[in-house]
Parts: C-alpha cells; structure tokens; sequence
RNA sequence: GACCUGUUGGUGAAGUGGUUUAACACGCUGCCCUCUCAAGGCAGUAUUCACGGGUUCGAAACCCGUACAGGUUACCA
C-alpha cells in the first residue's frame, strides 16, 4: 500500500477519528516540574479488592513522587470490560486512601492530564492508531480465532517461538481492496502493529532496579487495538504515560518481557522511553508444594488489605514493614532514628531487592509490638475504640464504659524506658487484658491459670489487710513485702532461699505469685502494683474472694 | 519448547576481587537481670555464599556450564 491508499484505510477504519496527534501533544503540555522531580502512577484494574503487592506498589510509587517534589497519580485501566466489577474502582480508593495513599491526580482527585479512566480515553488511543496505520506501522487483522490457535500449535511442535509474526503474520500486506472486502463482509478484526524489528539485533535496556538486561528485538505483530476498539494494555502505556508525562513507571517485574515490545512502541509513536522500575514480587512458600510463589489474594488472608485493618495491625506499622521491604537500608536507618518519620528517609532504587521478597508477617508483628510500645496510653486506647467499633462492637462497648480504667491498665510500665511489648495488634487487648474488668475476670475465673498449686488464702488476706499501702510508690511497696515475707517465715529474695531452702516455707516472690494468681487469674502479668492500684483495695479482696470460692470448689 | 531474570542462614538481607575468621534485623536456643511475664543485656545459631569447572597471588564477588526457582510466551492487566 502506498501513502494515499493508507491514508484512505485509515479513514474507513476510524470515520470519527478527527482530532490528530497535535492536539493531544498539545492539550497535554510538559509538566511544569523542579528539576528531579518524579511522575509516577499506580495503574490498577478495578477488579476487586486491593493486593498486598499492589499496595506496596502504590506505597513505592507515591513514596518516590512525594520526596522528589514530584506528582503521583492513579490511572484505573479499565480496558478489560469482562474483569470489571461492581465498586471495584471506589474498592481502591478507599483501600488506598485507608492507607494514606492520596493521589495528587486521579479521577477522584482532578488533574490536567485526564481522564484518569482508560475507558474514557478510547478516541486518544484511536487517534494515534490512525496515525501508525497511515505510517505503514498498523494493520487491520482480520485472522480467526481458531487460525492463530492452529499456527501457535504448529509453532509449538515445530520448538519455534510462539506468536504472530513473519510469516505467520498473515494479514500483515493485504491489499486495500483485499481489507475493504472483509470490510464488507463485516469481518471482525484487530488493530496489529508491523513490527519493524528484527530478532537478530540484542537491545540494551536498563531497568532502574534490575540493571542491564539485553533482549532479541522484538518481532512480533502484537494487537494494539481489540475487535471492540478498546486498547491492549501495551498500546494504553505507551500513550497514558507519554501524554500524562510519567517520568518513571513503576510496575512489577511480571512486565520486564514486555519491555522489547515498549522500547518499540515508544519508538514508533516517537516518544521518549521512560524510566522503567520493575519491582520483585513479595511471595510465600507453598505449604503443599514448598515452592515459592507470589503472595495470592485466594491462598493467603493476608494478601488482602482488608485483612490488616479486620485483625487490627496499626497501619503506620504496616507501612513500616513496607518501607523495610522497600530499601535493604531502611530497617537499620530507622533502629538508629526511631523518633523520624518514614518520610525522613530517602528512598533509593538500587536498594531495591531484585529477586522476590518472602512477606514476613513475625517480622511485621515485631515492628507492631514496638509501634505500641512507644504509642501514648490513651491514644492507644481512642484507636482501639475506632477498632473494637467496626470489629467488636461488645468490647467496644465495655472500653467506653471502663475508659479510665482501661487507659490505666495500657498504662503499666509505660512511662519506664523499656515499655512493655505485649499487644501487636487492636485485637490482642481483649485477651491480654482479659482480667483488667471485673466482670470478665468473673467469667474467666481462673480458667487461664495453668499452675498446680493451691495458694494460702488467710495469708494473703492479712498481707493485704495489715500491710498493704496502695498510695506508696513501687520500690516501698515492695519493701512492705519482703518486711511481711520475713515476718512469715518467708525469704526476703529468692537468692536467700535459694542459699537455705530449708529455713524457709518459700520466698517473697513466691508471695507475689500467690496475690497474682487470685487477682489476675495468671501466673504472668505486667507489674502487680500497679494493678492492684489500679482495682483497689476492696476489689482485691473480692477476687480473693472469689479464689477462695474456687479453690473450696 | 523459546526468551528474560534470579539463587548468600529458618526469614529479610549487607556484601561490587584483598582488615569477611560473611554486617544488621526478625525468628529460634541458652544465660544474665528480676516478684512472674513482656521488655532489656549478653552469647549461640552459614567452617561458608545452589552445584561443577575456570580466571587470579587471592573469588560470595569475574567468566562458562549444570541444576533449581520466578516471570513472559492472550483480542488480561
């Protein structure tokens, strides 16, 4: 075909195509950005419920647009009506935005280089289709279905590469009377770039993360257009981010053997390669088959955002965690700088890891524990309100009700400079301080003590009666103790019994196990003290009581 | 099958040819501290960097091969 004839095909095939390329170059103009700064953007398909792996993706993305002054923006790619579902695009707003993951531009968030939803960006795909089909780089292909299958098969047998190109590619030099013939006959055809490439050539490619990475260039006729006129997603990246101006795409490295395919594309189409930056997936070992595979939303609860927010793992630990995965040097970084921000830090991509990262959920947890351990009391309490209000509506309501006492009890040990690590998660409290209320130690009633021993009710009640002072600090009221052990018979520390065990009927400690074991039910505890503080002296002697009812039981 | 990419302890990793007898963190084990536990402190946890060759005075690091793993090979993204 010659220049006139593919200009008229062009014409048949996109009637209502009138805008050129121009003017899209033109309505979408550089981005007005400091030197340095980077356009990133998280590209997701509404097809549900955000991923572990998507999210760390939008963290990555957003994280390096934020701390170079640069823009990050969302661009739902929608160009796949079967894998839609309902909400999924607000599903990803929310999940992101419970995050604090904010687009600077998105379809939500406005911007100057929308629509930020493919769907509503077809006759810009169009209009630079029918550009590549008067330059002789795209044809209608009008092959069947069950055509390309019987190729790959024989391509298959044959142990060539499978594909449509060369010779394969069948429509490739159709005449235009040949196309306007199943034109007429109402054929069903795809848009296939003529790839000019040549296999024999190796291209050079540096990925930011991955480094040099060589190809065979790439030869193959892929579908830019779909029989609906709806883009493929290489055709839809290729534009989107040259019009939107994204100077780094950020994707998973299940993209990296597209990249011959992209170089071309952008090549074509004229426009500049972006900064590619393929990230490893994060896995899991398979439990049945040992191997290891990427984390799946099906096989792994905690694949699944919402599972984070359903357990009650404080999200800035979460986003921690992320940042450690994130760069290799972030983990130490921040064990040395624990009161900075996340944001302190500069991220880098070649701290990136390249091959596969294993989700490590002990590790996350252990972040979590430390993320408590330095969080004030009552902010601990007002978030584990917002919690127990989507999540455990009866614990929501005993925290309102008990709100001093509860703030008292995640106040054990706090202000100390090694404060306490037992709760990871909004969740753990209800059991941890199962004992704090009354009314649950009523129900609980010793049922956690695992013990074999029958503690002397008569001598702690005389402890408590005779001796106990609540308005002391600890190291008098633990002096009050050791002076009653000694006046029983009782060693004053553990290492003077140890010494003599016979002198002796046991020693101090052995005094605080038993008022532990009646008023917490536990033979473990944070600071007896300060329990006792806080439930009084009269209740002390009620859950005394109630061992005592026990133990005659 | 073809094409890419990886492979350092239970896990994440540092390491870019010579103070590496392989950092650090999580986990695990032990000891210490101590009224219990959590925490904390200390120590142990890879005689060796998938395997086999080679280059070199010298290799976890460079080269080749093999094995294994992951990805792609869609009118899905």
């Amino acid at each position: 075909m010659n220049l006139e004839e593919r200009k008229d095909l062009a014409n048949i095939l996109f009637p209502n195509i009138k805008n050129t390329r121009e003017y899209y170059e033109k309505k979408y103009p550089n981005r007005n950005l400091p030197e340095g700064a980077m356009v990133t953007r998280f590209g997701p398909s509404p097809t549900g419920f955000v991923h572990m792996g998507s999210l760390f993706s939008s963290f990555v993305d957003s994280t390096y647009a934020k701390q170079s002054g640069g823009v990050f923006f969302l661009r739902i790619e929608d160009t796949d009506q079967k894998r839609m579902v309902e909400n999924g695009i607000d599903g990803i707003f929310n999940d992101l935005e419970s995050f604090d993951i904010v687009p600077d531009e998105s379809s939500k968030n406005g911007g100057e280089y929308g629509p930020y939803i493919q769907s509503e960006r077809t006759e810009i795909y169009q209009t630079y289709v029918k550009d590549l089909i008067i330059q002789g780089y795209a044809y209608p292909c009008f092959m069947k279905e069950e055509e390309i299958e019987s190729i790959k098969e024989e391509q298959k047998v044959a142990k060539t590469k499978v594909g449509i190109y060369g010779m394969y590619a069948q429509d490739r030099d159709l005449t235009l009377d040949e196309i306007k013939q199943h034109l007429d006959n109402n054929d069903e055809y795809v848009i296939r770039l003529k790839s000019p490439g040549n296999p024999e050539n190796i291209i050079k490619f540096h990925d930011e993360i991955k480094g040099d990475i060589s190809f065979p260039e790439y030869d193959m006729d892929m579908v830019l257009l779909k029989k609906d006129g709806t883009p493929t997603y290489h055709l839809a990246h290729a534009i989107d981010d040259h019009l939107m101006h994204t100077t780094h795409v950020i994707r998973g490295d299940e993209w990296v053997s597209s990249i011959p395919l992209h170089v071309q594309l952008f090549n074509i189409l004229g426009f500049d390669l972006p900064k590619y930056c393929h990230t490893a997936p994060i896995t899991k070992k398979d439990e049945e088959t040992g191997n290891i595979r990427k984390l799946s939303k099906r096989l792994d609860p905690e694949a699944a955002v919402s599972y984070y927010h359903e357990m009650g793992i404080p999200i800035p630990a979460v986003k921690l965690y992320l940042a450690t995965i994130l760069n290799s040097n972030f983990e130490e970084w921040y064990l040395n700088n624990s009161d900075k921000k996340i944001d302190d830090f500069t991220f880098t991509f070649d701290r990136m890891a390249v091959g596969g990262t294993a989700f490590d959920i002990e590790k996350l947890m252990n972040i979590s524990k430390t993320y408590f351990s330095r969080k004030p009391a009552k902010e601990i309490y007002e978030e584990a309100l917002e919690y127990t209000d989507k999540y455990d509506k009866e614990y929501n309501k005993k925290l309102k009700d008990n709100k001093d006492k509860m703030i008292n009890f995640l106040n054990i040990e706090k202000d100390s400079d090694r404060p306490r690590k037992d709760i990871s998660k909004y969740s753990d409290i209800k059991e941890e301080f199962s004992y704090s209320l009354l009314e649950d130690f009523k129900k609980e009633n010793y049922s956690k003590y695992d013990g074999d021993k029958k503690y002397d009710v008569d001598l702690i009640t005389d402890y408590i009666n005779n001796y106990l002072d609540l308005d002391v600090d600890n190291s008098t009221w633990f002096n009050t103790v050791k002076e009653f052990a000694t006046n029983n018979n009782f060693a004053a520390s553990p290492k003077d019994y140890k010494k003599d065990p016979d002198k002796y009927k046991g020693h101090v400690g052995d005094i605080c196990e038993a008022i532990r074991v009646m008023i917490t039910g536990r033979l473990k505890s944070p600071d007896l003290f300060s329990i006792m503080k806080i439930i009084g002296k009269d209740e002390i002697l009620e859950r005394i009581n109630l061992y005592k009812d026990y133990i005659n039981k």
